[in-house]
DNA sequence: CCCCCCCC
C-alpha cells in the first residue's frame, strides 16, 4: 500500500505527566513537509503508545482533534481519536525532509488559504484548489493530498529548515498580535477542552428560580437554554482536515466562521447558574434576546434530564460573562422541529417533540393534587393543525394559568412530551417553550389555512377523553390481562377494550326466537301449535322476532376468549339484521353459513363488559361485548406494538 | 452543586 500523508508520522512522541497523575504523550507529527510538535494526546489513548501501536514513524489518521491556544500564545493540538493506519516497520523510517511549521512563516497565498472574511458556500467552493475537491472525510491518512505536492507548489513560504536532526526544538510559535482573545464560536464546536471561547446565542427558555436541599447542601438554581446558527461537529472536522490538516494547524480559530456560514445549522445547549450566579444573572438574561457568553464550564450532558442535541451542557461560574448583543439578525430565534399531528401516531411514547397547531379549543384551568401530594394547575389546550387531526397537549403550573385561548392563537411547544394517554396526548415539561402566535411562518400558514377553511373541518382527535368518546373511557387490555389480573372478580363489574379478532361464532343458537311486543326481549315457549308464549308478558302470540344471542371466541396475539353478543353487536358483527338472517337460514342453509364465513377472522375493537357469575356453585367469568368499533389499520398496528412493548417489560 | 416534568 502507498500512502500519502496528510498528517501525520510519528517523529517523536515524549511522556509528560499530567495533573490526574496519568501519563500524557506528546507527540511530533510529520506531513512530510513541517513538523509541529505540540500534538497531545488525550489520556484516553494513551494505550496506544503503551502497547506500542503509535511509535515513531508509524502514520497515523487523525480523526478527531481540538486546538487551543496556550497562554504563551502557542497552539497545542489535542488529539481526541486517531488511527495508527500504518506500522514503523512498514514505513521503514521518516518520509520526505521535514522543516518544523512556524505560525510567523507566513500563511501566505489568500487565494489559497480560506480567509475569514470570505463566505463558503459549498465544500467545494472553499477548497483551496481542485487537488482538494474529491478529498473526502473518511479517506483521509490513506489518500490525503498535500503530500502529493512537491515543495514547490506549497502555498506556504516555508522557513527554512532548522534543528531537522533535533525534532523538538521547533521554534516557539508567537501569539498573534491581532488575535482576540476568544472569538465567537459555534455552540456545536464547544467542548471541556477548550476553555478560550465565546459563543452569541439566543436564549430560548429560561427556567425559574428553584431552591433545592439535599444532603450534599442547599442552594438556589436556575437554568435557560441558548441557540446559534452552528454547524455540526462531522462538518467542522470535514473542514479541519480538508483545509488545515498540512499545513494550518497552528492557525488559531481557522475554520469556524467558514463552516457556520456553510452549513447554518442550528446548535443548542443548556446552561445552569446557581446561588451567586442566579442573583448576578436571572435578570439579566430574557427569553428571545441574545447574548455573548464566555467563561463557563463545559461538562458532559445528563441526557435523563437534557433533551437537547449537545453532547454538553454549561454551568456558569464566578468569572464567567454574559454581556447582551444587539446585533442579533444571524442568531436564529428557535431550533424547533415541527411535528404534524397525524405523525404523532407514529412515534414512541415519551419522545420529545416539538408541535405547533391552531388552539381550536382551551379547557379551564384546574388545580390537581399530585401523587406526592403538591398542588398544581392544568389546562388542556386542544390542538389542530392541517393534517385534520387533533392532540390534547397539557399545560401546567404558571403555563396553564396564564394561558389565553381566546381567539384561536397558534401555539406552539417546543420540547412536548408524547404520553399515550387516550391514545395519542402531550404534556409539556419544565424544559418545554410554550409560544402563542409565534413569529414564524408555520404559524402564519396555519392561522391562515384555519381561517381561511380549517375552522369548519371537523378533526379527529388523537386523544379519546369521556367527552369525545360517550363517557366511556377505553381501558385497553390484552385477553391475557383480563385473566392474570381477575377482571371482574369483584363486586361490580369491569369494563375494557380490546382489539380481537372473531376466530370462531357458534351459529348453531345464535338466534332466539323472542316476544314480539316493544320492549320485552324475553325468549318465547313454541307451543307447536302455531302459538308462541312469553312468560314475561303472560300472553301468547301469534309470531315472534329473531334476535342475536351470540357466542363468539375472540383472539388477540396472546390469548383468546369466549364473549356474548346481543343483539346490537351481533348485528355489527355479521352485518345482517337478526330478522334478515333468521329468515335466511329458513329459506338458504348456504347463504347462512356465508354470512358467518364472511364474518370470521375479522378483527374489530371491543369494548365489553367483565363479571364474575355464578351458577350452581361454579363461577365462571362471563365476558359480554357491548360496543364493536371499526379499526383501522394504523390503530391496529399502534395498539398491536404498545401491547407487545408493555408485555415485553 | 439540580434533575420537579405532575392529572385524568
Amino acid at each position: 500500500m502507498t500512502i500519502t500523508l496528510t498528517q501525520g508520522a510519528i517523529e517523536n512522541i515524549r511522556q509528560m505527566t499530567s495533573n490526574t497523575g496519568l501519563p500524557r504523550y506528546r507527540l511530533m507529527m510529520s506531513d512530510g513537509q513541517h513538523v509541529l510538535s505540540s500534538f497531545l494526546l488525550t489520556t484516553q489513548l494513551n494505550h496506544l503508545p503503551e502497547q506500542n501501536l503509535l511509535v515513531q514513524n508509524c502514520i497515523c489518521m487523525l480523526k478527531k482533534v481540538v486546538t487551543s491556544t496556550l497562554s504563551d500564545g502557542r497552539t497545542a493540538v489535542t488529539v481526541m481519536d486517531m488511527d495508527v493506519v500504518q506500522s514503523a516497520e512498514e514505513t521503514g523510517g521518516k518520509i520526505g525532509n521535514p522543516v518544523p511549521y512556524n505560525k510567523d512563516g507566513k500563511m501566505s497565498s489568500p487565494a489559497k488559504v480560506p480567509s475569514t472574511s470570505e463566505p463558503a458556500s459549498s465544500p467545494s467552493a472553499a477548497a483551496p484548489g481542485p487537488s482538494y475537491r474529491s478529498t473526502s472525510f473518511s479517506k483521509l491518512g490513506t489518500r490525503g493530498k498535500a503530500a502529493e505536492r512537491s515543495p514547490a507548489d506549497s502555498p506556504m513560504k516555508v522557513s527554512p529548515a532548522k534543528g531537522t536532526n533535533s525534532p523538538m526544538k521547533v521554534s516557539p510559535m508567537k501569539a498573534s498580535p491581532t488575535s482576540s482573545p476568544a472569538k465567537v464560536f459555534p455552540i456545536s464546536a464547544l467542548n471541556p477542552y477548550q476553555s478560550k471561547w465565546t459563543i452569541r446565542a439566543r436564549v430560548t427558555n429560561k427556567s425559574n428560580v428553584r431552591k433545592w436541599s439535599n444532603s450534599r447542601g442547599e442552594g438556589k438554581l436556575f437554568s435557560f437554554e441558548v441557540v446559534d446558527e452552528s454547524v455540526s461537529k462531522e462538518i467542522f472536522f470535514f473542514f479541519f482536515f480538508c483545509f488545515m490538516s498540512a499545513y494550518c494547524v497552528a492557525h488559531d480559530c481557522f475554520c469556524f466562521i467558514h463552516t457556520m456560514k456553510y452549513a447554518g445549522q442550528q446548535g443548542e445547549i443548556k446552561i445552569t447558574a446557581f446561588n451567586d450566579e442566579v442573583d448576578k444573572f436571572f435578570s439579566l438574561l430574557e427569553q428571545g434576546k441574545v447574548y455573548y457568553i464566555s467563561k463557563a464550564t463545559l461538562k458532559a450532558a445528563n441526557k435523563q434530564f437534557n433533551t437537547l442535541k449537545n453532547d454538553y451542557e454549561m454551568t456558569l461560574h464566578t468569572h464567567s460573562s454574559i454581556v447582551p448583543c444587539d446585533d442579533t439578525h444571524s442568531i436564529p430565534a428557535m431550533n424547533c422541529n415541527f411535528v404534524p399531528i397525524e405523525e404523532l401516531e407514529n412515534r414512541d411514547k415519551d419522545s420529545i417533540i416539538d408541535v405547533i397547531g391552531i388552539c381550536k379549543r382551551a379547557e379551564d384551568v384546574s388545580r390537581i393534587t399530585t401523587k406526592t401530594n403538591r398542588e398544581v394547575s392544568k389546562r388542556a389546550v386542544h390542538l389542530v393543525d392541517t393534517s385534520g387531526k387533533e392532540v390534547i397537549a397539557t399545560l401546567w403550573g404558571e403555563e396553564a394559568e396564564k394561558f389565553d385561548g381566546s381567539g384561536q392563537p397558534v401555539v406552539a411547544i417546543k420540547g412536548a412530551r408524547l404520553s399515550d394517554f387516550g391514545g395519542r396526548s402531550l404534556s409539556a415539561l419544565f424544559s418545554s417553550t410554550i409560544m402563542v402566535n409565534p413569529d414564524i411562518p408555520d404559524a402564519f400558514r396555519l392561522r391562515a389555512w384555519y381561517d381561511r377553511e380549517g375552522y369548519a373541518v371537523n378533526s379527529q382527535s388523537l386523544t379519546e377523553t369521556r367527552s369525545s368518546n360517550s363517557g366511556s373511557r377505553m381501558n385497553w387490555k390484552t385477553l391475557s390481562e383480563i385473566k392474570n389480573e381477575n377482571m371482574g372478580h369483584g363486586e361490580k363489574a369491569e369494563y375494557f377494550s380490546c382489539l380481537a379478532t372473531v376466530v370462531f361464532m357458534r351459529k348453531e343458537n345464535c338466534l332466539y326466537q323472542a316476544c314480539p311486543s316493544a320492549d320485552c326481549n324475553k325468549k318465547v315457549i313454541d307451543q307447536h301449535n302455531g302459538l308462541y308464549r312469553c312468560e314475561k308478558c303472560n300472553r301468547e302470540f301469534s309470531n315472534f322476532k329473531y334476535r342475536f344471542l351470540l357466542s363468539a371466541n375472540l383472539a388477540d396475539f396472546g390469548d383468546n376468549q369466549w364473549v356474548t353478543c346481543f343483539q346490537e353487536t351481533a348485528e355489527v358483527l355479521l352485518g345482517h339484521s337478526a330478522q334478515a338472517l333468521g329468515q335466511l337460514r329458513e329459506t338458504d342453509e348456504a347463504a347462512f353459513e356465508q354470512v358467518f364465513q364472511n364474518a370470521n377472522f375479522r378483527t374489530h375493537i371491543f369494548k365489553n363488559r367483565v363479571k364474575l357469575e355464578t351458577y350452581h356453585d361454579e363461577s365462571r367469568v362471563k365476558v359480554t361485548v357491548m360496543e364493536v368499533l371499526p379499526v383501522d389499520h394504523r390503530e391496529y398496528s399502534r395498539r398491536l406494538l404498545s401491547n407487545i412493548r408493555r408485555l415485553a417489560c
